[in-house]
DNA sequence: CCTTAGGTAAACGCTGGCGTGTACATCGGG
DNA sequence: CCCGATGTACACGCCAGCGTTTACCTAAGG
């Protein structure tokens, strides 16, 4: 992707087309937001919009890159050092309101869902991301010691796309502490941990059970 | 009086048009999918496409009421009576592909991010379907004697919904059975069923896994 | 027979979205 | 001080989608 046409790096127009893209697309669906939209909401001129994505579905396609190559996706919370494993996964279960209030689902599952075709690029792109989200899961419950770590894995993402989607259906930021009990929960069965012990933290440190 | 157009109840105009809303919004999403579209798959002549629907977001609501009204929605499910409790919990985890092989998700999610403001007509129809069937589940649960059968419902329902949209995005009719398997580890819990009574099987039995 | 409700077929007006063309403004570097 | 890369403002061509209009068809029932 080194090829981008951003030699001179301008006055940051791409980068304004992503945060508008960010937003419009959230708030009115993606289908539903025109490139009108966009450029006016960058703001930008349609000309200077369509020199960076010649098509809408290039556009849709850099807003999701977007979302995993910056911050904005769960990944980052999976890849931080400075909290447990335990607290990273939990950390999913937490369902960021926009400014407005409002709550959005997940990105890649909007995207999926407006582009149903499953060859689509679009739905493609959005398959590879929870693959990757679901192998970095993995990874982290097998560094737990966890029994079964690809099953549970499976099971903690679900619960985590099933929050968001209905934080979004129920506009409710809280919602994501339903999820959040049943991971704990399946998460202590799991790593044999008494359920009457609170929280058995142990937190950078663990190392057995794994092959490092 | 007179609300419906439907005195004489034609010649199941009104019916082919749903149908044909019903498969062409799950191919191709609601907003990508044009009136000329429906009238086209119906078949249906425009005029009397726009006879039954005055404008497009009517039929929007009537196609959601249709799900739920006839037998498509899983709410049926959870209603028969010819199943345990139990057994018609883990139904909702049965993900039913399209005649085509491909996997939908939640038309009432799908409906919802679509229109993603939450006072949206279409928006709140699909809450109330939510929370309709969240209090089906709920007084299964009740009935059952689950311990804390709203916070248990919540759970169940997040999964459900988690597993209709993961099952969308990687294209797999079968990815329901994660869902379940932590549906049925829940439940046991919650019910606090004994090891062995049932079937209750469960993946991975040796559960003494880590060295802690 | 004629009435009447429902349906058909094709064209139409209107709006608006996609993508382009053209001419002009800005700014940093040689 | 000019050059070229970048961005702007605005209008345009094209087409597609929404919803309507006009005119005609068909079948059931008095």
């Amino acid at each position: 992707m080194g090829d981008e046409p951003v030699r001179r790096a301008g006055r940051g127009g791409r980068e304004r087309v992503l945060a508008a893209a960010n937003r419009l697309f959230a708030a009115q669906g993606i289908t539903a937001t025109t490139m009108e939209d966009i450029a006016a909401g960058a703001p930008v001129s349609k000309r200077t919009l369509y020199a960076h994505f010649p098509a809408k579905e290039d556009l849709v396609l850099a807003h999701l890159d977007h979302i995993v190559t910056g911050g904005w996706s769960v990944l980052t919370t999976l890849a931080r050092t400075d909290l447990s494993p335990r607290e990273r996964l939990l950390a999913m279960f937490t369902v960021q309101p926009w400014p407005d209030g409002t709550v959005r689902g997940c990105p890649f599952l909007h995207a999926a869902a407006e582009y149903p075709d499953p060859d689509s690029p679009v739905h493609t792109f959005a398959r590879n991301q929870k693959l990757t989200m679901l192998r970095l899961v993995t990874e982290l419950l097998t560094e737990m010691g966890a029994a079964d770590p690809g099953a549970l894995a499976e099971q903690l993402v679900t619960l985590a796309d099933g929050a968001a989607s209905r934080a979004m259906v129920l506009d409710d930021p809280g919602y994501g502490r339903h999820a959040r009990a049943a991971a704990e929960t399946l998460i202590d069965l799991a790593t044999a941990a008494q359920p009457g012990g609170d929280q058995h933290d142990q937190a950078g440190g663990d190392r057995q059970g794994t092959t490092r």
